[in-house]
DNA sequence: GTATCATTAGGACGATTGACCTAGATCCGG
DNA sequence: CCGGATCTAGGTCAATCGTCCTAATGATAC
C-alpha cells in the first residue's frame, strides 16, 4: 500500500508551499511539480483542494502536539518549557524572515478569504494557548494564566510578522531576550532552580 | 477631466478589497462589481494589475502620513501621540477582528509572493516605526528609540494577528491597556501633565 | 457644427485554474 | 497465472484569470 506515503508525499508537499507561497497562491501544479507527480493523480487522495489544506491543518495540528509533548518531557520546570517556546522564534528564525509565522499568516489568510477551515486553523493557535495556559498554571499563576498565554502568544506573532517585514534578525533576538526576561520576572523563585 | 475621479475611485475600492480579501484572491472582476465599472476601462487608467496595487500602497502611505501629522498636531506630548497610535487597536477593533492589521497581513502576503512590491509595502511600517522612534526621542528616550518603536509596532501586531483569529474583543482591550501601562511606566515624569 | 482628443464599455484573446474522466500500471490473494 | 482491487498518468472540461483591442461616447476647441 504506497497509497499512504504518495498522500503522506502530496501533504507534505503541500504544507511546505502553503507555508512559503501560501494557500491561494498554491496552485496543483505547483504540487505537482514539487512531488513529481501527476495532477490527475491527487484526485484519487483528494476530491477537492480543500482537503488538501484539511489534511495540512491536520498535519500541523499533530506535530505541534508532539512539539509541546516534547517540550513538556524534556523540560522538568515550566519556565524552562516557556523558554522552550518562545526559543522557537530563534530557531526557525531564517524561514520566519522569509515567510512569517505559518500558524499566523495562515489563519490571517483564511480570515480574509472566510475560508470554511479558517477557525480549525486556529485551533493550533489554541493548541499553544492551552498548553502555555498549563504552563503559567504550574507557575503559580492559575488566576491569570491565559491572559499570560495569550500575552506571550501575542508577542510571538508580532516579532514574527515585523522580522519578516524588515528581515531583521538582531530585532528577533532583542525582543526574544526581552520576552525571556519578562518570563523571569513573571516568578523569580520557580526559575531559581534553573540557576543552581 | 473625470479621468482622474474615476482613477481615485478604482484604487479605493482596490484598498478596500486588497485589505478584506487580499491582493491575489481580488480579481478585476470584483473591483469591476464594487466600482460599477467595465473591466476594460481598467485598462486605460493601469497597464497591469500592479499599477493597481502600486497605487493603493502610494493611497496608503499618503493617508498613513496625514494620519501621523494629524496626531503630531492634536496631541502636545509625545505620551499623548503615542496613546493615539495605540488607540487605533480599539478604533479599528471590528475590521482588525475580521481582517486583521492592514499593513501587516499585506506586507505578510507579498512577503510570501516574493511580489516587486514587498519592499514599498514595508515602508508603511518604516513610517509608523520612524514616527514612534521620533516620539520616543522626545521622550528622553533618545537612545533605544528605535528599539521602542519596534517593540511598540510589534505588540501592536500581535494584538492585531490573534484578535482576527479568535475574535477576541476583550483581549485587544487587555492588551491595549497594558501597552498604555507600559508607555506611562517608560517616562512617568513626562506623562505628569496630562493628569494635571 | 465639426474636428479632435479623452474617456469608457464590452467583447475576445491566450493562459491557467480546480475539477473530472478514463485507460493503463501495479499489486496481491487464489 | 489469473482477476479484481488499488493506484497512477495524462488528457479534457468549463470557468476564470489578467490582458488587450476596438468601437462608441463624452467633452472641448475652433
Amino acid at each position: 500500500m504506497a497509497a499512504a506515503a504518495t498522500r503522506q508525499h502530496i501533504v507534505e508537499a503541500a504544507d511546505r508551499l502553503f507555508y512559503e507561497r501560501g494557500f491561494e497562491a498554491t496552485a496543483f501544479a505547483d504540487i505537482a511539480a514539487a512531488t513529481g507527480l501527476s495532477r490527475g493523480n491527487f484526485y484519487y487522495h483528494f476530491k477537492v483542494k480543500n482537503e488538501i489544506l484539511d489534511a495540512v491543518i491536520t498535519l500541523r495540528l499533530e506535530r505541534t502536539r508532539l512539539l509541546l509533548a516534547g517540550w513538556q518531557a524534556a523540560a522538568e520546570t515550566p519556565v524552562e518549557r516557556i523558554h522552550s517556546f518562545i526559543g522557537m522564534l530563534i530557531g526557525n528564525r531564517a524561514k520566519i524572515m522569509l515567510y512569517g509565522c505559518p500558524v499566523g499568516t495562515l489563519c490571517a489568510e483564511l480570515a480574509k478569504l472566510d475560508h470554511i477551515a479558517s477557525s480549525r486553523a486556529s485551533e493550533l493557535f489554541t493548541l499553544f494557548r492551552e498548553w502555555l495556559a498549563g504552563q503559567f498554571s504550574l507557575l503559580g499563576r492559575a488566576a491569570d494564566a491565559d491572559r499570560l498565554a495569550m500575552h506571550l502568544l501575542m508577542r510571538s506573532q508580532g516579532v514574527a510578522t515585523l522580522a519578516a517585514a524588515f528581515r531583521d534578525e538582531a530585532f528577533i533576538r532583542r525582543e526574544v531576550e526581552q520576552m525571556n526576561l519578562w518570563l523571569e520576572a513573571l516568578s523569580p523563585a520557580a526559575s531559581l532552580p534553573l540557576e543552581t
